[in-house]
DNA sequence: AACTATTCATAATG
DNA sequence: TCATTATGAATAGTT
């Protein structure tokens, strides 16, 4: 692949020999780099030049490299005694490393790698990803269901709490009208042409305001909290 | 370098990355070897599949390259002693174990595993969801579209077919009805009193026939075969 | 696994 | 070392 091909043996020239170095060392990096891409796959490659300069490529690292191929080839190379508990761990990283492939393999189509699946592939996960989001959304809805429940649930405490107020309040209108009416008759008795000095302390008109109010009981049932309303009344 | 330039990306297809693999890893080896040798070099190459299956070369041995590598980095934890080896085989499980975990977490998530989520982590994976169903279902849309394009197409080319059949017929009729004519003109130079001996001999009937045919020239459309209907004439 | 159209790597050259 | 270019090798897509 150049101007013309060249045999396969030791190039001579001392020049040419150190430029066709630099040029393949370069492409062999590339293709390397490439075949780790494009297939997913580890690899190393080290290079020293006949002048002892040394040029590597890891697409992971070199120690990792080497050190997963000794393992691979185990009794060829450095290794020559590894103990029966590091065969274990061996064995126990092989495992976890092919577990974990395979579920990133599935993982990823899930994901949204869709190429090379047939129409019957993509169906499948089609359906998987409908059941998925069924799930999904059942659970989102129920969640809300029951927070809906919770907020009627709070609601509805604090509406009967209304309404123990409100009898509250009417049993105590009750006594302030008749408390009136007994200091009214305490008055007249002792003094018959005093004057009223304030005016809601009639009882009619005390009545017709606690009615306003009870016109609309439901609006606070949304403010989530339970505290007792602040009415201006402490009645426990 | 081939039919089409790819991305430097992860191929999807398991089964193009696989003959990827295959292909590019014998080319990476073939450049190391010759490297090696048209420089004088000293070359290692590993390759692990994504499946974990080790491919190697070395110009002088693996051991020797691996050795060499060390001392130019001047990096010594390859040369462990079996505990320390073990620690090794520990952690890269530790590590893997975790990675595992993960992955399954966020995977069984996917599955439909929401217990322990709240409405906002339901939301995002939904999310999630709905675009990878989009995905799924565009390219599914696609490549049913693409289908019926094709089929569209070979019914096209094979209507065609049938047109310029139809014209040819057409044209052998109005021959063949120009011929009889001769026959008869010279039949009736010949023997006045001579009787007709076959019922399709008549250029009239003939015609009718091939009317009748051309009625339904769609129906073939359908076959998805090229080959020219046998129609009993051979017109070039 | 074979084929082939294309792209890519690189030998030769300046 | 860098740039250019003609050439053959590598390989992507296809069968």
């Amino acid at each position: 692949m150049g101007r013309g091909k060249i045999a396969i043996r030791r190039i001579d020239n001392s020049t040419s020999r150190q430029v066709t170095f630099s040029k393949r060392r370069k492409g062999l990096l590339k293709k390397a780099k490439e075949l780790a891409i494009l297939c997913d796959a580890e690899v190393g490659v080290v290079v020293f030049s006949a002048t002892g300069r040394v040029y590597d490529y890891a697409s992971t690292s070199m120690k990792s490299v080497m050190e997963r191929y000794t393992r691979a080839k185990g009794e060829h190379h450095l290794v020559m005694n590894p103990s029966s508990e590091t065969m274990f761990w061996q064995r126990e990283a092989t495992s976890l490393r092919q577990r974990l492939h395979k579920l990133h393999e599935t993982h990823r189509q899930l994901m949204g790698e869709l190429s090379g699946l047939d129409i019957k592939d993509l169906q499948n996960i089609e359906n998987q990803l409908e059941t998925n989001l069924d799930g999904i959304r059942k659970r989102k809805e129920q969640l809300l269901l029951e927070e809906i429940q919770e907020l009627h649930r709070k609601g509805s405490l604090v509406h009967q709490e209304n309404m123990e107020l409100y009898r509250n309040i009417n049993i105590m209108c009750q006594e302030n009208t008749e408390l009136h009416r007994k200091v009214d008759a305490t008055r007249e008795a002792n003094d018959k042409n005093s004057v009223m000095p304030d005016g809601f302390s009639k009882p009619e008109e005390a009545n017709v305001l606690i009615h306003l109010q009870l016109s609309q009981p439901h609006q606070q049932a949304e403010g989530l909290q339970l505290k007792a309303p602040k009415l201006g009344f402490q009645l426990n």
